[in-house]
DNA sequence: TTCGAACCTTGCTGCAGCACAAAGAGGCGT
DNA sequence: ACGCCTCTTTGTGCTGCAGCAAGGTTCGAA
């Protein structure tokens, strides 16, 4: 069986406060995990038995609405906790998680759930900080997707997504994973065409660049301003 | 000092699983609160020295958009614990709530929280199952919002309401505290003139009943069947 | 190198739902 | 009991956005 060293997690906002004994104790009962890219983790419906920790890579929570349409919640990114229907009393899992690109997570059986808070009760208050962030942000979508026009949703959620997942570099800043139109159409209750549109011409104002499988914002700041502003350049 | 009884509390979802003894110690650190109709028990942006549990009456909860808009997050109603920005990290109010009927609450310090779930373990597990709940619900309706339309909206929101907050009566499911268009405006994203035509039309067709500051939905199942297959009757 | 599959772009058309406007009805305070 | 005020109803044009359709581009596999 490998053994996972403390210093691999410790840093982790889930796990502050934790000492190297219970991290141990809660790496003791991991088990590693490869996703490759375009597979789930877990699907929508399927008995929880377990929950999971991102270590590497982007995954994709996606919902099934009942006519079969596709929501993206959000991605997931390395340092996060996903899958936790036990947290949640639920036994199985709400949505469905992808892998974005090729992924590394750490598995833990949902039974071991209670039993880690138990050892660990800061383990608990750190998960309930996270539920708390996800739910205000769920606020804000719903926000958004109340009073909002599409572009500026559309802005909004790539300045998002910048500010989780992007990396900062010289002339801006990049998503260098695949987000594709389909993706933000999903993301801003929106279609792919809308998006599509609206993308071409913040490229062709120089605010974003790059189409295919990465993505970078050149200005965030402008393209906020420009989203508010209505649509095009004026 | 007022001695408030366990009994009345013990019931309640987030204290399930303490006993007495943990009942009354979080007792002794509440103090009652009357919320007049219409009177915020906390603001936005405000510190948020206190949280809360609403005993009686009813509580909306608002959030105001950079742009001035309201956006209708959910109802509080008796039971549930509101205002716990200190659970999630925050030290101030994320939302405004305001009494829609005259209603009665516990209050404790924030400060309080950390050391009641220190001494009430299951207190914690307890508050992170509602926040799971919350945040299922606040993906549906990002779910609703981004594929839906307008009236599918409206029925899964008189739905929603009915299924939390109403009372079973002979000839359907009563909602007896004030919900104006505006409100089921704020809530589905849409506008109170789009509302009110909407229900026109369900009251025309017996659907719903009484407009003014209660309502009756006579036949929930249809009502959904109603909102599916589009507009009116047919 | 060629083929195929995603993924993206873009024009056109129609309609759902928003803005604006103005009047009607029930509740509450005095 | 009266009148004010809030909530509601309803009509009419306009517009943002979805749906459709057709063509282009990039990537990966054979």
């Amino acid at each position: 069986m490998s053994r996972l060293d403390p210093s691999l997690i410790r840093h982790l906002a889930i796990f502050q406060s934790l000492d190297d004994d219970a991290l141990r104790a809660i790496l003791a009962e991991a088990s590693p995990r490869r996703v490759p890219k375009g597979t789930a983790m877990f699907e929508h419906g399927a008995e929880a038995h377990e929950f999971f920790l991102v270590l590497d890579g982007r995954l994709k929570v996606v919902k099934i609405t009942p006519d079969g349409e596709q929501v993206l919640i959000r991605f997931v990114i390395p340092g996060e906790v996903c899958g936790m229907a036990v947290a949640i009393g639920k036994n199985t899992y709400p949505a469905t998680a992808l892998a974005a690109t090729e992924s590394l997570a750490l598995a833990w059986p949902s039974a071991q759930w209670p039993k880690l808070c138990e050892k660990a009760p800061a383990l608990a208050a750190n998960a309930m900080q996270a539920f708390g962030q996800r739910l205000q942000e769920a606020h804000s979508r719903i926000a958004e997707l109340s009073t909002e026009e599409v572009q500026r949703r559309v802005a909004h959620a790539l300045l998002r997504l910048a500010g989780q997942a992007g990396t900062k570099v010289e002339n801006g800043v990049l998503i260098d994973f695949p987000v594709t139109r389909q993706d933000l159409a999903e993301m801003t209750g929106t279609t792919l065409h809308t998006v599509s549109r609206i993308m071409s011409v913040w490229e062709a104002s120089g605010l974003i660049e790059g189409g295919r499988q990465r993505l970078l914002l050149c200005d965030p700041h402008k393209l906020l301003v420009a989203a508010e502003g209505r649509a095009s350049g004026d």
